[in-house]
DNA sequence: ACCTGAACACCGTTCAAGT
DNA sequence: ACCTGAACACCGTTCAAGT
C-alpha cells in the first residue's frame, strides 16, 4: 500500500463535495460503516477537516438524506394526476433501492432539507391542482407515502435479492428451525415465491395502483 | 450517588431479562443511546456479563425486534376478515408508537424472530381463510405491511407530538427557512395540520379503510 | 480560510482469569 | 455456570495550533 503523497486538493472541499462522498460511501460500504474518520480518510484528509464543512454527523447525515430526496423524480402537473403520481412513486422507490441506507436514516432525521420540502411541496401541488378537495389531498399525501416508503423498507429487510438466494435462505431457515410444521402459510408463501420468482416491481406497480384506483375513486365521490 | 452495593443478584440474568431491560431502556432514553456498557450498569452488572446471554449487539437487537413482535395482536379467525385485519394493523401502529425505535431498526434486522413468524404466519392463514385466492393473498399481505410500517415511519419522523408542538415548529422552521412563499401548499397544508388538531389515529384509521375496502373489491372480482 | 494533532470520553468485543 | 478486568481497535468531537 502506497503511502498517499500529500499534495493538497486542487480543488478544495466544500459541504457539496463532502456529502456526496459520504453518500457514494455509504452506497458502497454502508451506512454502519460510515464514519468521519472513514469519511475523511476517503477525502484524503484527517477527520477534523470534515467539521468546516459539517456541523456534526447528524448535520452529515441530514444533508446525506436531502440528497437522496433531490434525486426523487418531481411530479409534472400534467392534467393526468395518477401518471403524475406514479411516475413519482416509481422514482422514488428506485432512489430508495439505489441508496438502502437513506430509508432506514429518515427514522431519526427530523428536520427536512430543501430538497424534501421541494419535492413534497409539488406532490401537494399536482393533487390539489388535479381537483383533489383539500382534506382530501392531505389523505391522499399520506396514503402514497405510507405506501412506498412501508413497501421500501420491506424490500429492504428482505433477505433476497433474487429468487434464488430466496429459494437458499429458505432452505436454510428450514434447518435452522426444524420444526416449519407450525407455519404452513409461510411455507405456503416462501415455496410459491421461488417458483413465481418474486418481481418486486411488480408487486410494488400492483399495490401503487390499487391505492390509486382507491384514491381516485375517493376523489369523484366528493 | 450511592455506590450499588454489590449483592449478587438473587435471579440471574438470562436471555429473557437482558432483552426486557434492554427494551425498556431503548424506551425510555432512544435507542442511540442503548449500548452494551449502558445496559450492563442498568442490570447492575458489567458489560461482559451480558455475553453469556446473548451473542453479540445485532443478536440483542433481533431479540428485542421480536419481543416488539410479540406485543401485535394476531388476527382473529373470525368469518369478518376486514374487522380481524383492521384490529391488527390498529395493534401494530399502537405497538410501533410504544416502541419508536423498533421501526427503524427492522431496516437492518434481516432473520425474523418466532414472533415475527407467527404473527405473519396467522396474517397469511386469516387471509386465504376469508377467501383470498394465493395470489391475492399475498397481494394483500405485502399491501397492508407497507402502509401499516410507512405509517409508522412517517409518523415517527414527524417532528411533532401534539398540535400545539406542531404549531411551534411550523413558526420555527418559517423564521429559518425566510422564503417560505416557495411553498405556498406546504405552507397550506401545515396551517391546516394546526387549524384541524391533526389527528394521526384517524389519518391512519382513513387510509387503513382505504386499503382494505379496495382488497375487498379486488377479492369479489376474482 | 482551511487543515492538523493530540486528547477526551466513549464504543463492541477478545481473552484469560476468577468464584 | 456465571461473572470479572484488562486490553484492543475503534468511535465523535474539543481545543489549541499550524499554514
Amino acid at each position: 500500500m502506497a503511502k498517499t503523497t500529500k499534495t493538497p486538493h486542487r480543488t478544495p472541499l466544500n459541504r457539496e463535495s463532502v456529502l456526496r462522498a459520504a453518500v457514494a460511501l455509504a452506497d458502497e460500504t454502508g451506512i454502519e460503516s460510515l464514519s468521519m474518520r472513514r469519511l475523511g480518510q476517503e477525502l484524503g484528509v484527517v477527520p477534523m477537516a470534515l467539521y468546516k464543512h459539517v456541523a456534526s454527523k447528524e448535520d452529515l447525515l441530514d444533508g446525506m438524506v436531502d440528497i437522496v430526496f433531490g434525486e426523487i423524480e418531481d411530479p409534472s402537473t400534467a392534467t393526468d394526476w395518477k401518471g403524475a403520481m406514479r411516475r413519482r412513486a416509481t422514482s422514488a422507490r428506485a432512489v430508495l433501492r439505489r441508496h438502502r441506507w437513506a430509508i432506514g436514516l429518515m427514522e431519526s432525521r427530523t428536520n427536512p432539507g430543501p430538497a424534501n420540502l421541494r419535492h413534497h411541496e409539488a406532490v401537494m401541488r399536482c393533487l390539489r391542482e388535479a381537483g383533489f378537495p383539500f382534506e382530501l389531498a392531505v389523505h391522499a399525501y399520506s396514503m402514497q407515502d405510507s405506501y412506498i416508503y412501508g413497501f421500501a423498507l420491506q424490500e429492504k429487510t428482505l433477505p433476497f435479492e433474487t429468487p434464488d438466494e430466496h429459494a437458499e435462505l429458505v432452505q436454510e431457515k428450514a434447518e435452522r428451525v426444524g420444526d416449519l410444521d407450525e407455519y404452513p402459510y409461510l411455507v405456503e408463501l416462501a415455496t410459491h415465491l421461488v417458483q413465481a420468482r418474486y418481481d418486486y416491481a411488480a408487486e410494488f406497480e400492483w399495490g401503487l395502483d390499487l391505492v390509486l384506483e382507491a384514491l381516485e375513486r375517493a376523489r369523484q365521490t366528493t
